[in-house]
DNA sequence: CTGTACGATGACAACGCTATCAATCTACGG
DNA sequence: CCGTAGATTGATAGCGTTGTCATCGTACAG
């Protein structure tokens, strides 16, 4: 029913293969040629079927997201998606989506099975698949082409994907709630297996040791991305025989958490205690108060990754590692720090 | 390099055919010969070449959803692609996300522009999609199949998909607050294009009506399922003379934008004022406190309007209009309605 | 036994596109 | 004005599957 390729041609009065031609945007075809079957194919309304392209073209035209299905932030990979449909528009591909369980001892084997069964051309891979040494190796050996998005740094060379300041912007906090009049500021650590973990982490460092506050150990807890995680930290830190006037949770989800337990005890954010978080989840902007955090402009990413991920496509060794940039959303959960006991400190 | 249907066929010492047969479950296949040539099939790990199914029958074995991309909300969307994904597994589908703008004046054209474009077999319809009749008939025009979620109900028969009984579950959470001795209850309605609103609208005042509570108008104000709706709808309704002690707002987001506006007031929930809403997001999980509402099981949603829509494309006539259940979430922003100045009514 | 349905299997031509390589132009120096 | 290199265009053979239709078995009635 619809147009064939072999319809445009002859309305154009040219081959099959100089239709071809114009659709991929292949070299060598005159301006007027160009000119004439664009105008016939857009009478027609043709539009290339993309089974026919691929079977022909030996490629499926298809990239996938790879994320962990239990795990995931349903926004922050639904932007991504959202940003990769964006970058395929313009290049004739198709996005598609592949929840995994990263928890699973056969998760490679689950990779290796999509791209088989759907003949990927490429995946993006956000944490902590990103971050999965062994998976990467096996793709490399597989000469599977990839990106990644937040993966952990320089684990090979040649590494194509998006990557944000992490540490730089937990930093940033960190200096920020000082200049707030904050000097205990605990962290309720990331999970191991994500590269956010030791980056965040590194960040809080940063901070503290520009600020001359000494490092103290008992102010950072094991935690998690998730709310429980944040209420068991929070539960922990609150409990401390001094306890912190400031906590940096590992993302939104956990410093909700912290705000819960918090809020359970009776006592009152930013007044006796400043939170902020990690992500800029939507979540973040509508609890109460709204969660000072760092976005991260994940449309972007997923637009960015999956761009670079076509040009390795499309030529071996293209495609960069692009940094996006973060950007700090000061809102209402962190405050002047508490006047002390002794009362030698005060926000302004 | 993978292995094609004549390699498998050659392994098994029968014809392509064969093979194509068994793979598509077809009929008047002998026992013996269906166990041949699955096993000439793993032992050379054959997977049809998805390309060339969909070429040689005519078909993309494709679906996609179709939902308002401003206006999502991602966990929604994530849910039910994610149970779509599950009922694709099983009959060799895949299944792809369409964000549109629904508010955009040719939002039909880009539908029917993604149909022709990925040769698309059926198409998961989510509010306000579902309740475009515009864009419904011309589906039917058209030929194509289409399953809607959470469409309102008998716009014309024959109808796939899946359907909640959100005036039902809506007047529920009305008695379940009069049980807690509230009278005054509010309603910040949802948008007018989504069938939710009316229904839910309805519920409530069925609720009332249940109670032998008059139905009051000015307790109702018009809304949207945007968190600034409620802080507008919350703003309103706290400004009359006389407050309503219960706020049943359109749904989560729209909730949480009501608590924001009654704790910027001092006012305490839900000491003060109960509030609640519809969905559980799982924002409604991490706010404080933790909000009471309806839940709406979307993954099983997504999964069971993609089998309903197989089936119907499989054959025509087939599929059915699936009724799924609801379940109320009573958490902590509910709670006893408080005590009026002239004490006559308490919660227990 | 034999004939006859009908169930089971196979041969082969599409499906609509791209890759390959051959054929034809075009421009420009000699 | 001719020859030639390089730019442009075309003819044709697949790509891996399914649909169609022919053929072959096999069970059961006569």
């Amino acid at each position: 029913m619809p147009a064939r390729i072999e319809d445009v041609a002859k309305k154009a009065g040219v081959s099959m293969k100089t239709v071809s031609r114009v659709f991929n945007n292949e070299p060598n075809v005159r301006d007027k040629m160009r000119a004439r079957v664009e105008a016939a194919a857009k009478a027609l309304n043709y539009r290339p079927n993309p089974s026919a392209r691929s079977l022909a073209g030996n490629r499926s035209y298809l990239i996938s997201l790879v994320y962990d299905d239990p795990a995931a932030g349903s926004s922050y990979v639904m932007e991504i998606i959202v940003g990769m449909l964006a970058a395929c528009e313009n290049s004739n591909y198709s996005a598609m989506l592949r929840p995994l369980e990263h928890s699973s001892p056969n998760h490679v084997l689950a990779v290796e099975d999509a791209i088989a069964q759907y003949r990927l051309d490429g995946l993006i891979l956000v944490p902590p698949f990103a971050d999965d040494l062994k998976l990467l190796k096996r793709l490399d050996d597989l000469g599977v082409r990839y990106a990644t998005i937040s993966a952990k740094a320089k684990l090979n060379h040649g590494r194509i994907g998006t990557i944000l300041d992490e540490r730089k912007a937990a930093a940033e906090m960190i200096a920020h709630v000082v200049a707030l009049g904050h000097r205990r500021i605990a962290h309720v650590a990331g999970p191991a297996p994500h590269g956010g973990r030791a980056w965040r982490l590194a960040g809080y460092r940063d901070g503290l040791r520009r600020a001359g506050i000494e490092y103290d150990e008992s102010l950072v807890v094991e935690g998690g991305f998730s709310f429980e995680s944040g209420i068991a930290g929070a539960k922990h830190l609150l409990d401390l025989p001094q306890p912190p006037t400031a906590i940096f949770a590992a993302n939104d989800d956990c410093a909700c958490g912290v705000m819960h337990e918090v809020f359970e005890r009776g006592m009152s954010i930013p007044r006796d205690l400043s939170v902020f978080g990690f992500d800029d989840t939507p979540t973040s902007r509508q609890v109460w108060p709204s969660l000072t955090t760092v976005r991260q402009p994940c449309r972007e990413m997923g637009r960015i990754a999956a761009e670079q991920l076509l040009a390795s496509i499309r030529e071996p060794g293209a495609g960069q590692l692009v940094h996006v940039p973060y950007q700090l959303q000061m809102r209402q959960s962190t405050g002047p720090a508490p006047v002390t006991v002794r009362g030698q400190e005060r926000g302004r």
